[in-house]
RNA sequence: CGGGGUGUAGCGUAGCCCGGUUAUCGCGCCGCGUUUGGGACGCGGAGGUCGCAGGUUCGAAUCCUGCCACCCCGACCA
């Protein structure tokens, strides 16, 4: 059996997955549609969790919890959201189970626990959370209301992909409530902009941030910003958007508040939320044929220590594993997450393998060849680059490197992005384009509805978003031919 | 939900068409030994409701019926 990862997989899809169970990441579960979420996987989603927890609470919100279920009642009151979702929604219609009377090894659904009002496993939690929010809120002074919950969610899809599309799923989810609608649009881009922050500086991944067209538009917002990221196929992936809820939650949950000028209004809302799909994200951006690459940010541990045991020689052993201790007190000085291999059975060759299909970000090999010279062997996951190095001295050495790979990584996946990045001026541009290259294609688009269905569904592209940064310039559309003040950003999509 | 496909050990599979010894092989796993600077090798060993339930038959992994699960392609979607 070959050892790429590409021999074993017929397409990028294939390759994925492979790599997402090689690299002990998450697998299938047996029940329909869900995942289960190995530790190695956990690791990293913790990783990721706790960075955004920390920018979210430097950015005045507070966590809090809310229920996993939804009464029917309050999913359907705010109309769009309810429609938008109803068709992923898995309910709960009963509370009690009993013996099948035919069958004693067996349960059934007992029909006298039939609940009066069915219960909604949230797909999303902006019923619950703004039903919630009407209690509390009464004054302005209770204004504004900055809360985040890390939670699960259900969403019964068609077809489901590991990290990527699950029925269930972890995320967080921020709604807030603002006394005045500049308040709550300002704080919808705050958001956004944390999520861009977080991908680029600490995912290494580079996105556009923009906002979303009427019928990508999430269900009961005002507007959406998202931030969308290229896949090394070809294909975009939104990575996280950030809603403008107008005064649409508030009005459907009446939530209203006593403004400092007296008078009752209605609050004005956000809501935003980012899932365990920046998993996804991080390994289509960076991974190669030899597995995982993780920038060193978001990586369990950053440096893995390899001394070359052998089974027999115990004295020599001790002597690479003492040292092995030594390198990694140095190492954490420099609050680098470090990991000994003590692996006595496995050959080298073996372990470098796994440790790079895993994605460790260093490899610092200690052999008695080494410590001879008093120096170490260290290898780079993203560049493959091996080199000796004098132990004194081993950790400053190693914090600069993993500051620099992280930094690199990021380059790399800038570069790929901008090379994807093709603008077009006709519609024969535009297919050729998508056919052969892949990636985003900057395109005049006339603004209507009609015309962004059209082409969907000629080229299966999709308007990603309209690019904060997009240019005012006069222009026709690339499939209308009508006028067009901007270029919008398209792409095949996740 | 439409179209196609597949269920045999932890994973990947042969056998099925044409029913007949103890269900094949590889990886992985356990034991012993030799190895160990880029995925080692030898010897020995453990591991199976052949997706489930019926049926046909002297006899079913193999044929028939029903069910279930999963995968791929669509549609839906973070």
């Amino acid at each position: 059996m070959s050892k790429k990862l590409t021999s074993r997989a017929e397409n990028f899809s294939a390759w994925y997955n492979e790599l997402v169970k090689s690299a002990d990441l998450a697998e299938n579960s047996a029940v329909r549609g869900c995942m289960v979420i190995k530790p190695y996987g956990f690791a990293i989603w913790e990783l990721i969790k706790d960075q955004l927890d920390k920018m979210f609470k430097e950015t005045g919100h507070q966590n809090a919890y809310f229920p996993i279920f939804v009464p029917k009642s309050l999913f359907e009151a705010e109309e769009k959201n309810a429609e938008g979702f109803a068709k992923e929604c898995a309910v709960v219609t009963h509370y009690r189970l009993k013996t099948d009377p035919e069958n004693k090894s067996k349960l059934i659904v007992d029909p006298e626990a039939k609940l009066e009002e069915e219960l909604i496993v949230r797909p999303t939690s902006e019923a619950i959370i703004w039903n919630t929010y009407k209690g509390w809120v009464q004054s302005y002074r209770d204004l504004p209301l900055l809360i985040n919950q890390w939670a699960n969610v259900v969403r019964w899809e068609m077809r489901t992909r590991l990290f990527l599309r699950t029925a269930e799923f972890l995320w967080q989810e921020g709604d807030t409530a603002h006394a005045t609608k500049q308040e709550a649009i300002d704080e919808a881009k705050t958001m956004h902009q944390v999520y861009a922050t977080f991908a680029q500086d600490w995912m290494a991944m580079p996105v556009i941030k923009g906002y979303k067209s009427d019928s990508e538009r999430f269900a009961g917002a005002e507007e959406t910003f998202t931030i969308e990221a290229l896949m090394q196929d070809g294909k975009a992936l939104q990575a996280g958007t950030s809603h403008y809820l107008g005064q649409n939650f508030a009005k459907a949950f009446d939530v209203k508040f006593q403004a400092a000028e007296g008078g009752e209004e209605y609050v004005w809302g956000t809501s935003w939320g980012v899932s365990t799909r920046l998993m996804g994200a991080l390994i289509m951006t960076h991974s190669d044929d030899d597995g995982l690459v993780l920038p060193p940010k978001l990586a369990p541990y950053q440096v893995v220590i390899i001394p070359f045991l052998h089974k027999k020689n115990t004295e020599q052993n001790e002597l690479l594993l003492a040292k092995s201790h030594e390198i990694k007190k140095d190492l954490e000085k420099f609050g680098i997450r470090v990991q000994i291999d003590t692996d006595v059975n496995k050959r080298p060759g073996f372990k470098f393998a796994a440790y790079e299909l895993k994605g460790y970000p260093v490899r610092l090999v200690v052999g008695p060849r080494d410590l001879e010279n008093n120096q170490v062997e260290i290898a780079r996951r993203d560049t493959k680059e091996k080199s000796l190095q004098n132990i004194d001295g081993i950790g400053q050495y190693l914090h600069n490197l993993l500051a620099q790979m992280q930094e690199s990584i990021f380059n790399k996946a800038v570069s790929f992005r901008n090379k994807h990045i093709t603008e077009v001026s006709t519609f024969d541009e535009f297919k050729e384009v998508l056919d052969t290259k892949g990636g985003f294609i900057l395109a005049h688009w006339d603004g209507t509805e009609q015309t962004e269905e059209k082409i969907k569904e000629l080229t299966k592209a999709t308007i990603r978003c309209i690019p904060n940064d997009a240019k005012i310039e006069e222009g026709l559309c690339v499939y209308s031919g009508k006028k067009s003040s901007k270029k919008v950003l398209f792409a095949k999509a996740y």
